[in-house]
DNA sequence: TATCATTCTTATCATACATCAATGCACAGG
DNA sequence: CCTGTGCATTGATGTATGATAAGAATGATA
């Protein structure tokens, strides 16, 4: 819980008796390693804010193969923002890659925090746009760049993440093999070895 | 402006008076084809409606290769959302693909519309949420779909531009270079002929 | 320590897509 | 009417990445 409050207030500048209010809403949960939290065809029901741990939104395909939306480590919320927001069946699974704590965070949170306070508002509009600027860079870094540029990147991003989170997984978030990943990060040992 | 202010109407319930003032705060702008509205460095100071034509956001890689982010015909806002909010330099290009008639729409327009009417506010969310969702799906195809399946994907989605826009527009949209997309067709077509 | 599962690597071959080059159109402007 | 320019198609060839299968390496558990 001290993660979440120290996130909201440093983001949100709420007063001090409504933000007891508040925080009452919000609900603890400990998942262990493995857990789903949520599939495709259920709704979305919260947001996930990681207090501490490591979670993953992903979609399985027809052929069965998994692909990485985002991976949320600590103090990053997880969830179908679309399935949340519009009251609408996933099609994600979100699960964790650790045993993770988390903050459940409800819509109804979300709203009644929006009527109390304009700071809150605002606070989930810049939320919201920071993650339409970070969707985008994705699809143009999908769109123009090579899995080994999508790899330099993802390192020079997430540091942390690429330590924590297995390689097959990185790869899943690439939109590669886990071969390939492999090969690309022999690449560019070699490459790192003998600078020409 | 007709299709503006209907649209406007339409999506944001906003008081009579305010609203007549409100639309002073727009400009009507005629566009050229070829014509540039927005180049990498730039912030972007607006974002255009289309009234009429049809325009384009596009990032343009090291090596000179052009990767299309967005379409917008008639009734569609074409903008670098991140620079708007923001205020950053944008990395996109904006032109028009036909001579293109646009409501150029200033951010304080959007914030003024946001303090004068909830119901803005509620519009400018929602518009936000079906963004993201949008990108959600674009994400998830280009990790898991061949350029066949993300061609398909694109006609049923936007079937009046698969007319309207060259084909090497639709390649540079999907992530592939015409020729495949020339080849795609051609499957495409054969298989339609003789379906099995 | 021995055992077992999971992950990562390596090797081979297969395939989707890119690149390069040539051709055929259509359409606009002289 | 010719000619240039842009776009779509086609073929030949190359390359990055996928698929499959088999080891290594790592790490958990007994």
């Amino acid at each position: 819980m001290q993660n979440f409050t120290k996130y909201l207030k440093a983001k949100a500048n709420i007063p001090e008796p409504e933000f007891q209010l508040l925080i009452k809403k919000v609900a603890l949960k400990n998942i262990e390693k493995g857990e789903i939290l949520l599939r495709p065809g259920e709704v979305c029901r919260h947001s996930f804010f990681v207090e501490k741990g490591l979670l993953r939104s992903y979609t399985v395909d027809n052929s069965g193969k998994e692909h990485i939306i985002q991976f949320g480590s600590e103090n990053w919320i997880v969830s179908d923002r679309s399935s949340a927001f519009f009251n609408e069946p996933s099609d994600l699974f979100i699960d964790a890659i650790e045993d993770t704590h988390v903050v459940l965070i409800s819509s109804d949170f979300i709203n009644e925090a929006s009527e109390i306070s304009s700071s809150f508002r605002n606070f989930n509009q810049i939320a919201l746009q920071n993650y339409i600027r970070h969707q985008q860079k994705r699809i143009n870094l999908l769109l123009s760049a090579s899995a080994e540029t999508r790899y330099m990147n993802f390192i020079k991003l997430y540091p942390d993440l690429t330590l924590r989170v297995p390689q097959w997984m990185i790869a899943s978030y690439l939109g590669i093999t886990p071969e390939s990943l492999s090969r690309v990060r022999k690449e560019l040992a070699h490459k790192n070895f003998k600078p020409n």
